[in-house]
This record gives structure tokens, C-alpha cells and sequence, in this order.
RNA sequence: CGGGGUGUAGCGCAGCCCGGUUAGCGCGCGUCGUUCGGGACGACGAGGUCGGGAGUUCAAAUCUCCCCACCCCGACCA
């Protein structure tokens, strides 16, 4: 009896929670808001908004179609810039041989800690744990999965290039690079990631510089133009620059939690590689002289990027120039004859839309107006379109914007018209807030402890003086995790001093909490 | 690699402390019906080697030991 008793009030006890639960569920059916924690927003947007998910190995990620389709518009936008430019795209292996890593020393240094080995290839089966590395198969050169392709790249660019007419080479890869991190994030930073890299060789200096800053600029022009994810432009300082390059130039960016970003690197290598990798060609005068190098890569990391630029407590907001879907359709209706005349009165209108190069989704979906107009706000559709028996009868459709929330009433005639307008209008309303946004959280503070106070409590950027010298950089580091994140081509040192130490600036910087 | 946490249905969890009923709830999923202009509702239904292994016991999701995996925070990095 007892007993019984026990379980009894235990089972209605577990009823009152779980309804408790259900109900807590309930009234918090969005994601996690950005100001309550905004890893876990991020995370909820990339997974709900279906972007990506986790792969079975750790730190892998499965980048979903919706996801994927984001990466092919920026990638199909930045291919064409480079081809516009000259480059041409080819493709090397994915498996290195190890010794060609020690080859550079700095190289090794950078990535040797994140690099997976390739030891055996072949597995066997076996009875008590199933399936097994064979030990037969064990290779006598170990092969590396590569972090990067500069050394299999320059060992092949020895056999292309003799002569000064070789030059320039500017081959660019579509790629996927593996580096074993400690810590994943989706998109950020992934143990397997897709970028692209590109490799190229000059005659002089001069050349490869100029590369490494033209780079650059379509960089920032695919940032901004495209991503509407304003960026400042410059130098890396020493410590962060590329491992291997003589400088390395970057696009840095202010996510909404107001931590930097580095978006893109391009890097001036020298004649580092051509040294060690032995690349020389001979001149109009007929002497031989090494290649000077750059080579510069942009990630995945941009659709994070975008990601935490633009995305607010509903979800995604998508610049409409890479938004796999530019405007979503959602018709209302209640029962198939009411359906048969939206989607009748639609149609005319949509042929329109299509002819003029927008991108359409049509949801069509038995669910009620309302989830899918949560459902695509999440997904970040910068226009959504509703078209319901009032519409039909009035001859008009309701447009409404992702990036502000507003909601139109248009003509239906009007409706193709007025798209493509708004869609530019969503482009640099986006570009535009962030921009105010990094504006506003851009400081310049007068003394050391007010930018510990900054980077404690308010974050964003600090554009200050700096020394110059490392261990400044190292000191502030470890006191306050905020690093140089670029040396602003357009940075003005004279007058200033230097933040931690007070001696006369080299440069202005930017200082920020990074990812 | 240090510190913390979690493994029970596709997802989120309860149950474990104090072993014993047929392992349960919400979401999601399927069928049907009513709904449909801001996350609809009802009825019925499918779905589980309780992370793995060993042990204690008449009896283990529950106790003990070992292992594994993942997440979060640090050191490192695009």
C-alpha cells in the first residue's frame, strides 16, 4: 500500500512538471535572444534556420542545402571577380606528402599542431572489435590531409615556371582544408572547412605586392557590396600575421556580440616559398631570380560571418544579393477551390518576378500562415509576399520586408515593379545598419585603464595608438584578450602615443576581442 | 590538454538520491476531421537494446567500477 502510494503521487508529480515544462516551451517558441546568450542564438539560427548541422565526427559539419546554397551565391560572386581579373581556377590534392611541411620552417610552426596524419590505408576485419587498421598497410611516407596548399602548390609551380614568361601565374582552387581544432563552431570554425585559395607568382616585388592588395579589394568589395558586412581594410601586425608571409593583409569585421572578425586574408609571401621550394625563372636579361608569391583565401567563415553581421532575435536577416531565396511566396487559402484562386491570380504575377531574375519560393505547404511567416523570417527571406482571398478579391498582394518588419499593400501590376526595388533598398538598409552599428561601437579612449574598462564592459572596436612591438601586443593580450585586429590603411599615427606604454605611436590600430 | 557538465524515442527532458507497477511527458512524425491574414485544435497511431561493458542483487534506467561519446569554460587558431 505503501508502495503503491509512493509511485502514485511520484506519477502525478511528474505529470505537474512536464506540464510545466510544456507550458514554459510554450511562451518561449523563438530562439534564445541575442542579449540573453548569444552563442546559443547563434547556434539556434544556424541549426533551426537549417544552415548546417553537426557531422559524426567531432567538429564536422554538415552544411545543409539551404546553407550550402549561401556559400555557392558568394562563391559563384567572387569567382567571377577573380576570373574578371585575370585568374584561372585548377585543383591540387588534398593529400600531402609530410616532408614537403617541414620545408618551410615558420609554415610548419602554424599548422603542424592542426594537421591530421594519413599512417595506414587499408582496415581489416576483425572478430572481437569488428573492423581494424591493418598494420600491413602501414606507409612509409606519411601523408598529410592539408591545413593549406602552398607547399604542394609551389612544389608544382617549380616544374611550371622556367622563364619570365612564365610569369605571372595567378591559379586559383576551390577547396575543402582540414585543420584538427581544439574548438569547432559552425561555420566559424570547423575542423573541415571550404574556402578558396589562391596562388600566385611574379616576376618582382612590386607585382606580388600589388596582388596581395588587389586581392584585398575584391575582398572588401564581396564584403561590402555583396555580404553588406562593412569591413576595415589593412595589416596584420607581426604575431598574427600568416605563418610563412612577409605580410599579410586582412578584411576585419564587427559581429553583433562585438567581437572582430577576420573575414578574409590575403598575404604578400615573399620570396619565402620560391626559396624553399626552389621556384626561379630566368629573366629578359637571361638570370635567374626567385619568384616572389602571394596567396590569399577567403572560408565558410563568411556565412557566419553574415550570420552574426546582420541576424536579430527572429533569426537570419539575408542581404538579398546572396539570399538563396530573395523573396518567399505564401499564399493563403482554406480549402482547395480558394487555393486554386490564389494560386490563379498568382501565377501571372510570378512569371513576371521570375523574368525579372528573382529568386522565388513558393510555400505551398499545408501549415497555418502564421508558422510559415515565422518560419521564413527565421530563415532570413529579405521579401515575403501574401496572397490570400482578400488580395484576389481587391486586386492587391502585401509585401513585407525581413530587414524592418514593414508591410506594404501593393497593386498587383506594381508587385513585379517594386520587387527588384526593395530588394536593392534591404541591401543597403543592411549594409547601412551595421555600419551604424560598428560605428557606434568603435571607441577611442584616452588612457589604459578607460580601454580595459571598454573591452570589459562595452567591447567592439578601440582604435588607438600602439608601439609597435610585440610585447605590448602580448601584454595587453594576456590582460585583457583584445589583440590588434588590423593596421587601418588609413590609419593616422602622428601625435598619438601608444596606449599601453606611452611612447610615441607607430601606428594607429584596432584593438578587439576576436573569434 | 586542464576544469565543469550531460548521455533515457528524431529533438528537449522527467524518472536515478531512496532498486520493484506495463519507462513517462512535451515537441516533432503518420492518418483522419475541423481550422487557415502572425507559431491552430481534436481523435487515433507509430516510435526505446535507458551511451557501452563488467559487477552487486531474487530484481538495475536507478547502486559500484571501467570505458566511450558529446557539450560548455580555459590554453591554441581562419
Amino acid at each position: 500500500m505503501n508502495t503503491y502510494n509512493k509511485f502514485h503521487w511520484k506519477r502525478i508529480l511528474n505529470r505537474v512538471i512536464s506540464r510545466l515544462n510544456f507550458c514554459v516551451r510554450k511562451m518561449s517558441k523563438g530562439i534564445t535572444p541575442q542579449s540573453k546568450d548569444y552563442s546559443a542564438w547563434y547556434t539556434e539560427v544556424v541549426t533551426k534556420a537549417s544552415l548546417a548541422d553537426y557531422g559524426p565526427v567531432k567538429g564536422t559539419m554538415v552544411v545543409r542545402p539551404y546553407g550550402f546554397s549561401l556559400w555557392d551565391n558568394i562563391k559563384e560572386i567572387f569567382d567571377k571577380m577573380i576570373k574578371d581579373t585575370g585568374h584561372v581556377n585548377a585543383y591540387f590534392p588534398l593529400f600531402i606528402p609530410k616532408s614537403f611541411l617541414a620545408k618551410e620552417a615558420e609554415h610548419v610552426e602554424g599548422f603542424a599542431k592542426e594537421c591530421a596524419v594519413v599512417t595506414h590505408t587499408r582496415l581489416k576485419a576483425d572478430d572481437e572489435h569488428g573492423i581494424v587498421v591493418d598494420p600491413e598497410s602501414k606507409l612509409e611516407e606519411e601523408v598529410i590531409v592539408r591545413p593549406t596548399s602552398e607547399t604542394v602548390i609551389w612544389a608544382m609551380y617549380k616544374k611550371w615556371i622556367q622563364s619570365y614568361r612564365d610569369l605571372p601565374l595567378l591559379i586559383n582552387q576551390w577547396a575543402n582544408v582540414v585543420r584538427w581544432e581544439m574548438r569547432t563552431r559552425l561555420f566559424l570554425r570547423t575542423t573541415e572547412f571550404l574556402w578558396q585559395e589562391g596562388h600566385t607568382a611574379h616576376a618582382t616585388a612590386k607585382e606580388a605586392e600589388e596582388e596581395a592588395r588587389l586581392i584585398l579589394e575584391l575582398y572588401r568589395q564581396l564584403a561590402e557590396d555583396y555580404l553588406a558586412m562593412p569591413v576595415h581594410t589593412g595589416m596584420k601586425s607581426e604575431s598574427e600575421k600568416f605563418a610563412g608571409a612577409e605580410c599579410t593583409y586582412c578584411i576585419e569585421s564587427l559581429m553583433g556580440d562585438k567581437r572582430a572578425l577576420q573575414a578574409g586574408t590575403s598575404h604578400n609571401l615573399g620570396q619565402n616559398f620560391a626559396k624553399v621550394f626552389d621556384v626561379t625563372f630566368q629573366t629578359r636579361d637571361n638570370k635567374e631570380k626567385l619568384v616572389y608569391a602571394t596567396s590569399w583565401g577567403v572560408s565558410t567563415r563568411l556565412v557566419g560571418g553574415v550570420i552574426m553581421t546582420h541576424g536579430d532575435d527572429k533569426g537570419l536577416r539575408l542581404p538579398p544579393k546572396i539570399a538563396p531565396y530573395q523573396i518567399v511566396i505564401v499564399p493563403i487559402f482554406r480549402d482547395e477551390e480558394s487555393q486554386q484562386a490564389v494560386k490563379n491570380y498568382l501565377d501571372p504575377i510570378l512569371a513576371d518576378l521570375r523574368n525579372a531574375g528573382i529568386r522565388i519560393h513558393e510555400d505551398w505547404r499545408k501549415e497555418t500562415p502564421g508558422f510559415k511567416f515565422n518560419e521564413w523570417e527565421m530563415k532570413g527571406v529579405p521579401l515575403r509576399l501574401e496572397v490570400g482571398p482578400k488580395d484576389v478579391e481587391k486586386g492587391k498582394a502585401v509585401l513585407v520586408r525581413r530587414d524592418n518588419g514593414e508591410k506594404q499593400f501593393v497593386e498587383k501590376g506594381e508587385i513585379s515593379k517594386c520587387v527588384p526595388g526593395l530588394l536593392d533598398e534591404i541591401q543597403k538598409s543592411l549594409f547601412e545598419q551595421a555600419r551604424t552599428f560598428r560605428e557606434k561601437n568603435t571607441h577611442t579612449v584616452s588612457s589604459y585603464d578607460e580601454f580595459k574598462k571598454v573591452i570589459a564592459n562595452q567591447g567592439g572596436f578601440i582604435r588607438c595608438g600602439w608601439d609597435g612591438t610585440g610585447e605590448t601586443e602580448m601584454a595587453i593580450k594576456e590582460e585583457t584578450k583584445a589583440t590588434v585586429r588590423v593596421i587601418p590603411f588609413d590609419e593616422n599615427p602622428k601625435d598619438l602615443s601608444c596606449i599601453y606604454s606611452g611612447k610615441p605611436a607607430k601606428h594607429e590600430v584596432i584593438f578587439a576581442k576576436a573569434y
